[in-house]
DNA sequence: TGCTGACCTTGGAACGATCAAGGCGATCCC
DNA sequence: GGGATCGCCTTGATCGTTCCAAGGTCAGCA
């Protein structure tokens, strides 16, 4: 029954009982009621027992203000979201700040939401961090270079990347992210195993970072079979179209079995391009695509795809933030998390 | 140039600098720097433009911790958001975060999102609330009713619904709303305008009180222009599958020559439908979805759907909030928007 | 009985901002 | 010229918590 009493409601209505409010009623002092809730260990059962029916009866919660201006920490984390943006990967995202919202708290963190000026990568972190509003940053968007992740360590701000320091792998701050390689790799390999060797590879042109590690995990399984890449491979902007076209071509020219691709995006044009030439995805070509989004799980025959890991990615990320914030502050190696493939039917 | 001078980054990692340290350099007392930064009218413009420097000298920006302590309030709106699940209208809710995190912050006020405990609708409210966390909520997922609305009204926590209080037309607490039933209205007649006669409904269930709205949105078209609605509707749980049998025995039974569907994902079931018996989207079968998630906007010749206008329910949301924080607080008559309609191949 | 030490408890100060009230020239008006 | 008024700035108190160092209590022991 989390309802209470009308005099409980009363209470909180006008004005929040306070630390002083709860001694009153216990018969003890301030100090002793915030040892019960910080440090319960310090008092004798009896009291301790008091304290917190105080606590109870008056429906009592330490002030956020007053603690934090006090311990000079708030329990925030910090994360920005870029603009919302169309067709493009926050699917992910609105995954990841799930899961992440859900381990914080068990950590007894929040998560405070921000957003930026676009054209500013650091924007937005700098007034957060002056007003010590928040602990540390989650930082996201790692994808060409970081500028956040310099910007942040020369100001010695805490903070977890998810996602590698691609131009700085020596980099010294923690950071989490999902093995692209690997997952494409398990994916390539599920084909090849299951008797395609032909199997063609429509990517991110070649300034990414990400898109090129994914690749790597393709080529990597085809030449441990001894199996070329050439000719296999396309480059191009992560849009339908662009996946349609470079299938287009790639079938003419290469006559693959499989695709594999860096976005589900791209495999929704390779599945256009197919329907166009009258071939059954899974049957005549299997086509895999990356992140498992929503549409890959409601399209058609149901698109195989990547999946990131993302609850996990937030519980690495959780004690990466944990570390860093306890005394003395403690960061670990980076994290890399394996991915998993999610079967469907266009395989 | 946000870099500031190494002196200032040294400062910043020490110790931020306080109104103190301000008011020393500009060589005025606490006060006066206060009142430059939240009352600058009540300076002389050489004093002003004094402070001002040294604020800037300093890199100063007011600890929140100790503003919120003294001013009870921390410009922070909570946000619950409902467990990660597979496959429903999370979409939706991602692009509202977004809309409503950067509406928030032209209003100078953060989001803090929380979760809560999945079988209690106000758990992880009572805690924030208690410890005076943050100023409001918005309050999303009022589907069936809405425990969190009428437990907050009681404890008189200043709120914002996203979505009409259905069980309690009169509930006194401030709202936003997208017209599911113009939605659906727009939908149909757009339908009917371009010689569509027999028009087919799938919703959900009868009691959901979203899905009732978006229904009548559809008859009240037929109704319109005298075109009766038996035997047209079906009402269905909202998954792929059961699009996918409503539609086809709406086909068999009916024979409409368009659909209007309460979600995209019901719509995706109706296009596997018509994928099965060879009936093209939008020449031989017109389909509408609901929503304009990504699925619509990817899938092969682009699902037509009612959009939500997200981001003017964010900028009414935060302007109900600035009343319900101002002083005196002042709560507006509910808000109701009216969707558009993304036209794409299936119409 | 008086002393020691372990263990709880206590009051005062501090965190950094804002609120309320007061000081102090200069100006105004009769 | 003197008192009231005004504009501008300063001073002291306060928000609710935690830290600090000192104080109290009580059992154990000689």
């Amino acid at each position: 029954m989390s309802a209470g009493t009308p005099g409980r409601l009363a209470r909180v209505a006008a004005t929040p009982p306070t630390l002083a409010d709860v001694a009153e009623r216990a018969g003890v002092s301030r100090q002793t009621v915030s040892n019960a809730v910080n440090n319960p260990d310090l008092l004798r059962a009896d009291t301790l027992a008091r304290v917190l029916q105080a606590i109870d009866d008056l429906g009592y919660s330490p002030n956020r203000a007053a603690r934090n201006l006090r311990t000079r920490s708030s329990h925030l984390v910090g994360m920005r979201i870029r603009p919302a943006q169309e067709g493009t990967a926050n699917a992910t995202m609105d995954r990841f700040v799930h899961s992440l919202v859900e381990t914080s708290r068990e950590a007894g963190y929040h998560v405070l939401l921000f957003a930026g000026d676009p054209e500013d990568p650091v924007s937005g972190y700098d007034d957060l961090l002056r007003s010590t509003a928040v602990d540390a940053f989650v930082v996201t968007d790692t994808y060409l270079g970081n500028p956040q992740a310099t910007w942040l360590e020369e100001r010695r701000a805490p903070f977890v990347a998810f996602g590698r320091p691609w131009d700085n792998p020596a980099a010294g701050h923690p950071w989490v992210d999902v093995d692209g390689a690997a997952g494409t790799d398990l994916a390539t390999s599920y084909l090849l195993d299951h008797g395609h060797q032909r199997i063609a590879w429509i990517g991110w042109r070649k300034d990414s970072w990400i898109g090129e590690d994914r690749r790597s995990g393709w080529s990597r399984a085809l030449h441990a079979r001894g199996l070329p890449t050439t000719g296999l491979a396309s480059r191009v902007e992560d849009t339908v179209s662009s996946g349609k076209e470079a299938s287009a071509v790639l079938l003419d020219e290469a006559e693959p079995t499989a695709f594999v691709c860096a976005s589900d995006t791209l495999a929704m044009g390779v599945l256009r391009t197919l329907a166009e030439r009258g071939l059954t995805p899974g049957r005549d070509v299997a086509v895999v695509g990356f992140d498992d989004s929503q549409v890959a799980q409601v399209v058609s025959p149901g698109l195989t795809s990547v999946r990131q890991p993302l609850e996990d990615v937030a519980v690495e990320i959780v004690k990466a933030l944990q570390g860093l914030l306890g005394h003395p502050p403690a960061v670990g190696p980076g994290v890399l998390l394996r991915p998993t493939l999610a079967l469907r039917g266009t395989s």
